[in-house]
DNA sequence: GTCCGAAATTGATCCGCATCAACGACCTCA
DNA sequence: TGAGGTCGTTGATGCGGATCAATTTCGGAC
């Protein structure tokens, strides 16, 4: 087994750059990634006042499946686990959240999924209410909130492909790509992937057992594609893990 | 083996009564269904001269993923299937379109899956660009388009837990289930079911085979849960069918 | 440092579903 | 009425990933 040494620093890194300060919206540093890069000055120092920081402890969970939603959230700082139970306790992690994400929306009024902060988490809440009140006329904002959907659907239309129809490796390579480009988007390019969730959050994510997960990284390994490293994986050869990802 | 006795007479009944006798907005029958019912008489009006009604033959493709999107599409009339394709040809249905459903929103501006028309069916067509223009300061249009995505949103995480945690019985309990329950909605409950798609189209849908999906629909026959019937199945447990589904 | 509990890895075995193959039912068309 | 094609069913077999069962590694407390 190689040697291990912490990505854990990266994820920090990585954290301490997208941190909100969070005082004041103004700077708030996921604001380009999250529903707020929508309203103009004005609009943002109302919308200010209907939100109230919150922070959540490691496995603590922010909300769950079925209950009524009384907030939205928006994600500032840390990652979340979307999952949803059967009444077995079979899970089905549907998503990770990063900074920037926005929480809380349902067509019923209850919570579709559960969600648990993996690290610490900092979130913005909005009482749902007074949300909904102040997007209600605002069409940039109601459109912004459009694109975020869509763009969320389209992702889960792909991960529909890779839980019925991709191998194990392919669906641990898969995953890699696709959660290095995420990080991308808002970090840089990096070959050092913090994986702040357990084999069993990623067995979970993609219809595996951790068995299987953890089997998985050893081969990949094996074949030189990744350096397994304490808290993440290092990522030796970015275009055979894509053609794995691709196939 | 039992005797098969035509659902597809149900079918077409069922589609007959959610047919859209096409000539005018005012009475179209998927109009409480679709994006359409947030409108009143006047956007109604302007909304109506956007559209262009068309037919599809069985089979036919209606748009292809990562073509550039030039229309959106109301379906009036039919049944599609929604999928996207690996690139050595595995596929992935990600959903089945019926009357009421609204496609074509992108993130992208292209296509993310490919829509077949599985028999006959008929669409309201709108440019992507006139119909944008239309729905850009009506915020209550907006919203219903929201509520929409939203409520696919949730549709598509249900179906990635089937995927990536329910054995063949459950998924095929679960399908049909919730295919009756969708149906009941436009239509009203009915114990017959009909299922135009082909065995290939829902193995593809759950994530199996063409064979396992027949020897599971086998097998609930034989169980008593349902029967096979040309074109469709009836469901004789309910009860059953929904303790399968739920597990 | 040592101890402890949780998480990850590894090995052995099993089983559900895929695969491969044949057959049957039904449709269209000559 | 029969030929041929497509779709669905059924059977035999194999394999990928699940399950069961140890270890090993790691991180934290002291």
């Amino acid at each position: 087994m190689a040697a291990r040494q912490p990505a854990e620093l990266e994820m920090k890194a990585f954290l301490a750059a997208i941190e909100s300060n969070g005082q004041s919206c103004a700077d708030c540093s996921v604001r380009p990634f999250s529903i707020c890069a929508s309203l103009d000055k004005a609009e943002m120092q109302e919308f200010e006042h209907l939100s109230r920081h919150a922070r959540f402890s490691p496995c603590e969970t922010v909300f769950a499946e079925e209950e009524i939603t009384t907030s939205f959230y928006n994600l500032l700082d840390g990652v979340m686990r979307l999952y949803k139970l059967l009444p077995d306790g079979r899970r089905q992690i549907v998503g990770f959240a990063l900074p920037g994400d926005f929480l809380g929306m349902t067509a019923s009024g209850r919570n579709n999924f559960s969600a648990d902060a993996i690290g610490t988490v900092d979130v913005c809440r909005f009482s749902k209410a007074s949300f909904q009140r102040f997007a209600e006329d605002k069409p940039h904002l109601l459109r912004r909130i459009n694109e975020l959907a869509i763009r969320e659907l389209a992702q889960a239309r792909e991960h529909m492909v890779l839980l019925g129809r991709r191998s194990a490796e392919e669906k641990v390579a898969t995953f890699l790509v696709s959660w290095r480009d995420r990080l991308a988007r808002q970090n840089g390019a990096s070959a050092t992937l913090p994986l702040p969730m357990s084999r069993q959050d990623i067995a979970d994510y993609l219809g595996l057992t951790i068995e299987t997960v953890s089997r998985t990284f050893t081969k990949l390994e094996r074949d030189g594609v990744i350096e397994i490293i304490s808290g993440g994986v290092h990522l030796l050869d970015p275009a055979r893990a894509e053609a794995l990802a691709a196939a």
